[in-house]
DNA sequence: GTCTATAATTCGATAGAC
DNA sequence: GTCTATCGAATTATAGAC
């Protein structure tokens, strides 16, 4: 008797195995010193399976670079408190998956990198916002300023490592961003 | 008759020739991507110019990454406009010179120059701070927080280039941006 | 499906002529 | 001081045996 239904083949826990490493890797090293050996010795594999699963390096980027950043829904949030609650989602995001802070590293040296990640912010968090209502060029940039912040606070607490940052705990770091993304999100336009 | 006092040397033009394409390029592509060879063919010299004033890739980084923010001094800004100033200060400071891109770049992935960016934002950006008084502990922290956001904008402007901060004029810049660095720098510890 | 062997580049760095 | 020539290492990617 055979698997049924979606067929767990073998091959899957290798592609598994692979994307986990890749990860890792882009994350600590940045795109360019990733390198596709190491990848595969991480995943206790052999070099030639990457390309055979991944086809190049860059296809291996664009799948291990797969992203999600599952925003809550804002308008299920109280509107005073947006910005708490988009910090302390980045946060956890953060913590617990590698794949954000490979994207930021990636990015800066790595055009394809730059050009998925201007996509996950401008689609997904762009669609967010404009979920709060306003006219949609003003909740684009209202988007961008809140990528401003978000990202910076990725880079200096995750690739830079400040140690100002870095020694911050969560809860702190949503006392002092989430003010700012609030006032990004809500309020008035400057004159 | 020969040149007298600091004996302005042939090589020094392409000693500075060198420096300007090398910022450019670590700017343009980062530490790994940006060559030797492709640095000495933009200052119209022979590769191995590089090694022999520069030592090392490394060396020549390490003098390229030269860097001082210039901060003005903020005892003598009205303690209402501190952040209006920093944000000013920087954008005026990026638009007219690569080096710090080059920097925010390279330390993505270069410990290196991620070493030598802690080392100019903790001890220019921390001491611009702690002359604005109060504790020590608490400046850095203050510090740090600007720094969030400073770089924040450098890296979503000149390296991601999103759109919607790209479009941004550094006045409507100063404009969002300022009252985040203002309260980092001068607003009361949340609880 | 997995691995060995290697092709084809590209890079940093060195040696040495002029 | 400047350039030619090249070394040695590392990389992605491919061809093909098992």
């Amino acid at each position: 008797m055979t698997d049924t239904a979606p067929r767990a083949r073998r091959s899957d826990a290798t592609r598994a195995a692979i994307l986990r490493a890749a990860r890792e890797r882009f994350a600590a090293d940045g795109y360019d010193r990733a390198t596709i050996r190491a990848i595969a010795a991480d995943a206790r594999i052999d070099p030639s399976m990457v390309m055979r699963y991944f086809g190049s390096k860059e296809g291996l980027f664009a799948a291990a670079a797969e992203f999600d950043l599952r925003l809550p829904d804002l308008a299920g949030v109280p509107r005073d408190r947006v910005g708490e609650a988009l910090v302390r989602h980045f946060l956890d995001r953060w913590e617990s998956d590698d794949t954000l802070v490979a994207l930021v590293r990636a990015a800066s040296t790595n055009p394809g990198a730059a050009e998925r990640m201007r996509g996950i912010f401008a689609d997904q968090l762009g669609a967010a916002v404009t979920g709060l209502g306003g006219d949609p060029t003003g909740a684009l940039r209202r988007a961008g300023l809140v990528a401003s912040q978000i990202l910076g606070l990725a880079f200096t607490r995750y690739v830079l490592r400040l140690p100002p940052v870095v020694d911050l705990t969560p809860a702190d770091l949503v006392a002092w961003v989430a003010p700012t993304v609030q006032r990004y999100l809500t309020g008035p336009t400057p004159a």
